[in-house]
DNA sequence: CGATGCATGTTATACCATTACGAACCCGAG
DNA sequence: CTCGGGTTCGTAATGGTATAACATGCATCG
């Protein structure tokens, strides 16, 4: 049956929006910005960030209860993320693969790790 | 004046009651829990967590929206959290001064870190 | 005393996220 | 073709998280 790799219009409409943002953006915050395009409601959105987020197209970033485009090459892999308390700038990183620090710990405590959250608040290079 | 070294009643309250607890807890966990000693709306329960979170003794757990007891011996450097998603037990860890792969990364982008949060999702010892 | 600072109390509001239910649509099995 | 099941879509209602605005009490200090 082969995978659906296209986006309904809603993602399509959502993940775009994110992508032409440099900063996070709320489910509330596209919900405004799309209500032209036909998006009326709150679980509109939602749904289609969290199909998006299945997809790997998209982050949520949970200090600021917001998302952002996904900018791995590749959208593979484990990401952090640096985010400007002044211009609220997102940056996306790559995690290695393995924290050594980390790993030893749950290593030695046996917890499976199966989702890893990085955020950096700071200031960005133009704001400091 | 001599140091602040003191919590207020809401202070008290809200941490006393956050060290019993194996589990994270939202604002509103903790206001339904201290109705009877006299807490009755929100704003109390936050600005007592703000508080106790401006004095390092509690942590803010950014991906459940809830508050944990910080378990640092002398409460100080960063730390990380592991949260089991089965029983929701959260274990805090310290996190080493530097941890080189993001240290590298914000070093090479010029991004001055204020704040790291590190959270791992999975399972404990015993859920797993 | 009057001024300052800080903790407190109360109400209201804003913001974030999900549940529930039904209609429309697509597509493959029979 | 017709009948499913699966996915998307629409709408309303609700629940959970967090802060704004404003008033009051109370200690300290000049
Ligand atoms: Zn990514
Ligand atoms: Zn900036
Ligand atoms: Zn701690
Ligand atoms: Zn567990």
């Amino acid at each position: 049956m082969i995978g659906k790799s296209v986006l309904t219009r809603h993602q399509e409409l959502v993940y775009r929006h994110l992508t032409g943002s440099e900063k996070a953006l709320s489910a509330y915050d596209l919900l405004d910005a799309l209500r032209g395009e036909g998006l009326r409601a709150p679980v509109q959105v939602y749904r289609a960030l969290g199909k998006l987020i299945d997809h790997g197209l998209i982050h949520r970033i949970e200090s600021l209860n917001a998302f952002v485009a996904c900018t791995h090459e590749g959208h593979q892999g484990a990401a952090g993320f640096a985010i400007c308390d002044a211009c609220g700038e997102v940056e996306e990183f790559p995690l290695p693969d393995h924290l050594a620090p980390i790993d030893h710990w749950a290593a030695g405590r046996a917890f499976r790790v199966e989702h890893t959250t990085v955020e950096l608040r700071g200031r960005c290079q133009t704001c400091r």
